[in-house]
DNA sequence: TTGTAAGCGTTATCAG
DNA sequence: CTGATAACGCTTACAA
């Protein structure tokens, strides 16, 4: 493939090859491929062929060494296995891509032997080395600070969390105030007054949640005191649901953190002969809430739509501040009416 | 932070910013953080101070730039939805970590419009241009040609796929073979002799599956007819198990490709009121197997086992052709007794 | 418009 | 063990 007829043939072609076989210098084929227009028609078609002929691509790492990549941002995810943020990045490159923009993708954290992830450094470092013009950071990312220093000059926005104090960051995030008043809304609607919620536990996101359905709860002049700890695992949510049905006055509703909780809490309410008569919801309408045998109420955050936007705040140059993106609800069977 | 003292504060430090506070020349930093043990006690220790001290770290992109890096390998994941590619990254990743390498990984495919994804050749271009010494694909890539093509002579590793035709690449996978062997073993000491599978469509693992399903039905003696069409789907799954159940001679267990499809033939059997009396089995053994309204009995192939011996297989440097990882089965609710 | 030359930060070569 | 000097492939002033 890579052989210009004077038998360099394994070697990947360079511009110094292309410039030879077109007869130009290699400036001006490095500037045919950055701003083609600029270059006389002929002479471009001629370092195009020859280009094409010889299989040439430019070199992104040599490009990289030279300062700010403007088509070039990298994508940190905080843990690979959420499908949640499988999505918010999904759409992150789409809409980057779009952009002409790559996305390189990689995670932030290694995966360790404590349950405590710790920041994978290294990976970080390397994609700060190849100087993006911009990251998305999607997810709550342990060293947060670390990652800022890595990555020099880049613009940075974070999606799927919450702001990091150290700002100078936008944050693109689904508005979790808006997603649980929906779903008290929704349950209150169906006649439910004594409305529980399950989380609160493993981060920033899960406390916000529990505080925005305080806050819900309080606009409906309910009580909120039926709250649980859980994070956000379906054991979790198990237990956290048994203690909720075990109280005195138990509720006849109850909201989880999030789908995998309430699947939890589903179990529960199965354990003591319930299913039907306790409304359950979820969090982030997963692909688990959709399906058969579970049908779980559930709040879509529009992780597209976070990831979309992301992408898009960094390629604007303006810094929104906090961009919250607005949930819908998403109704199944779970959510039963009072007495039914 | 990056500040000598001279002036320079806000550039990066570089080998010769610490060479010159430490007094020596810019390759006696440069060997000392690539074979430290060749470089003299005293300047080493004057030459690490200075490096500290002006929060100097080696660019692993300019590194990149002059030719292959032992210590860097990259890894391509087909799917980055796939929670079973997931896990086999992650181990990947700690194996390779343990090893001494960074591995940078990003998603080989752009989910694009058509449901046909497509290879993204750029992401795949720049990992290439970076000069890793090594690559693990997990699962099936697009255009494997085209990312062997990138990767110049990189060693290449496909972990969780069958191997491609273009070889020269080792395969390091699960034993659907053996995985099916298992399920099926249980099902006939359960009393089961009509049993099915959904499942063979939607790529090569799919129909290696269910060939691997006719095989081990044959060492039973028992008839292999029971296979309807299916995909990785819940949806899928359903509509195979309702043709398969809906049949003069219906299964009184059923097989499927994966969880997912499996959970969608539970579906199937619930609607037509044969819960509890149709034994249902997965594969891939997710959590969702594992989830308290699921109770799935399924195949493990032990993605972990398959991620780290992908590493180690990269990392030394012979090539065992294909590595296949032995599957342990996971019993559970779903795989009732005959007549039960 | 085109070509020349000097970097970008590191590693490799090869003299001392 | 040390230190110039030349790559690596591309970009970017600066000239012509």
């Amino acid at each position: 493939m890579a052989d210009d007829g004077t038998g360099t043939a394994l070697r990947r072609p360079t511009m110094r090859d292309v410039a030879e076989r077109a007869g130009v210098s290699k400036s001006l084929v490095s500037l045919a491929f950055s701003s083609p227009d600029a270059v006389s028609p002929q002479r471009l078609a001629r370092i195009l062929d020859a280009a094409e002929a010889l299989g040439f691509r430019p070199n992104r790492v040599a490009r990289s060494l030279n300062g700010l990549r403007d088509d070039f941002v990298g994508i940190l995810v905080a843990d690979s296995r959420n499908p949640v943020f499988a999505e918010v990045v999904d759409a992150a490159r789409v809409a980057l891509s779009a952009g002409g923009r790559l996305g390189l993708m990689t995670s932030a954290v290694l995966p360790g032997s404590p349950s405590r992830p710790e920041l994978d450094l290294e990976a970080v470092a390397m994609l700060g080395d190849l100087q993006p013009s911009g990251l998305i950071v999607v997810g709550s990312v342990p060293s947060m600070d670390r990652v800022v220093e890595a990555m020099g000059p880049a613009r940075i926005v974070i999606a799927s969390a919450r702001p990091e104090r150290l700002a100078g960051a936008a944050t693109v995030r689904g508005d979790d105030e808006v997603g649980l008043r929906l779903v008290v809304d929704h349950l209150a609607s169906l006649g439910h007054r004594r409305i529980g919620h399950v989380g609160g536990a493993g981060g920033r996101v899960a406390s916000g949640r529990a505080a925005a359905f305080a806050a819900a709860m309080g606009e409906h002049g309910l009580d909120a005191s039926r709250i649980a700890e859980s994070d956000f695992s379906e054991a979790a949510g198990f237990r956290a649901a048994g203690e909720l049905l075990d109280r005195a006055e138990p509720p006849t509703a109850i909201t989880a953190v999030n789908d995998l909780a309430a699947i939890g809490v589903t179990a529960a309410v199965r354990q003591r002969g319930l299913t039907g008569s306790v409304a359950v919801t979820g969090y982030d309408n997963t692909y688990l809430a959709a399906l058969g045998a579970v049908e779980l109420t559930s709040v879509d955050p529009d992780n597209a739509t976070i990831g979309r936007r992301a992408a898009e705040v960094l390629l604007s140059d303006e810094d929104p501040g906090e961009v919250l993106v607005a949930p819908t609800l998403r109704v199944r069977a779970s959510s039963v009416p009072l007495g039914a």
